[in-house]
DNA sequence: CGCCAGGGTGTGA
DNA sequence: TCACACCATGGC
């Protein structure tokens, strides 16, 4: 069951109510759901043993989607709280750009293996993928809350915009959210953000980027146009409030360019400090030389390397 | 209580 | 170009 406006590599088909995505065998559902499990504070979706489920919203409809695995060899998404969609092929696309189902990962395990940092560890987390944000502004917006503060008060933060400004779907009793759209943002004052305790700053940037996006000035169309990962850099870092991390956390989770490179990020710091066993994080010279040898996988690397500090 | 947190901007040399 | 102050709040 192709669709046109599908990428032809996607495979999948419908079965009955549920959709099924076949998946490389690169692939592990259970590591994926490690990664989505490391905040009790995660408000977007609901991350079990077995199970995700999250509520979507696609162009004119809204869904409840629960996704599962069946062997490692394909994701099945049922749709729940009688939300069955007409929009199936954007359901299929949704997850499967989540999921980064379409890198094949193969050259970063080669790559891995000879490294001198990445062979240790990375067998471990057989099948990770980096688990994507495909939505710009909810990327965009993740990032700039996420500035120079702990995960754990990001994630509070993030609850906090989601539960005020966003929509839920209900079912059995609880409610899933959806991320505010930037029409939802665009129009606030900078005081409705400080309420949460974001600072004026982080305010200031958050709605200057919902703006951006409801008036098409930066869309992910847009960005995607060059596969130059510098040249989008570029445009990212020439808007006020998002710089050389938040531009590179945006390349790697939502842009998909795998050789986007957060260097400052702090958690990549404390990733090699352990890794390396040293007392004292590496400077920005020497992750350099490091990442040299991983080419063009450094988000993959990056991926990889957080997964160490939980 | 003190240190640090998945940074960014503005300023001054 | 590059160091540095400042932002400002919470987790631990």
């Amino acid at each position: 069951m192709q669709n046109q406006f599908l990428d032809p590599a996607i495979k999948w088909e419908e079965n009955g109510e549920s959709l099924k995505i076949y998946t490389p065998k690169e692939f592990s559902f259970r590591q994926n759901l490690k990664y989505l499990s490391r905040s009790p504070n995660e408000c977007l979706f609901e991350a079990t043993e077995d199970k995700i489920i999250r509520a979507l919203s696609l162009h004119n409809e809204t869904v409840l989607i629960e996704i599962t695995a069946e062997n490692d060899t394909m994701l099945v998404v049922r749709f729940l709280a009688d939300t069955a969609s007409r929009e199936k092929e954007a359901v299929v696309k949704y997850v499967y750009e989540w999921f980064d189902l379409g890198t094949d990962i193969r050259p970063f395990y080669d790559l891995a293996k000879r490294d001198p940092i990445l062979h240790n560890f990375v067998h471990h987390f057989f099948g990770l993928r980096i688990m994507g944000i495909p939505d710009l502004f909810e990327a965009l917006a993740w990032g700039i809350m996420g500035q120079q503060i702990n995960l754990a008060f990001a994630y509070t933060l993030k609850r906090r915009l989601v539960e005020k400004f966003g929509t839920f779907v209900e079912h059995d009793g609880r409610k899933y959210w959806l991320f505010p759209k930037p029409e939802a943002i665009a129009h606030l004052q900078i005081k409705d953000l400080t309420e949460l305790k974001m600072t004026g700053r982080k305010s200031e940037y958050l709605l200057n980027a919902a703006k951006l996006l409801l008036h098409d000035e930066l869309s992910k169309e847009q960005l995607l146009q060059t596969n130059n990962v510098k040249e989008v850099e570029k445009i990212l870092t020439k808007i006020r409030g998002i710089g050389p991390w938040t531009a590179n956390y945006v390349l790697m989770r939502c842009l998909r360019f795998p050789n986007a490179f957060p260097i400052d990020d702090v958690g990549l710091h404390n990733s090699l400090k352990l890794a390396l066993e040293r007392d004292e994080k590496p400077v920005k010279e020497e992750i350099l030389s490091f990442s040299e040898g991983w080419a063009e996988w450094k988000s993959y690397a990056t991926f990889y390397l957080w997964r160490l500090l939980y």
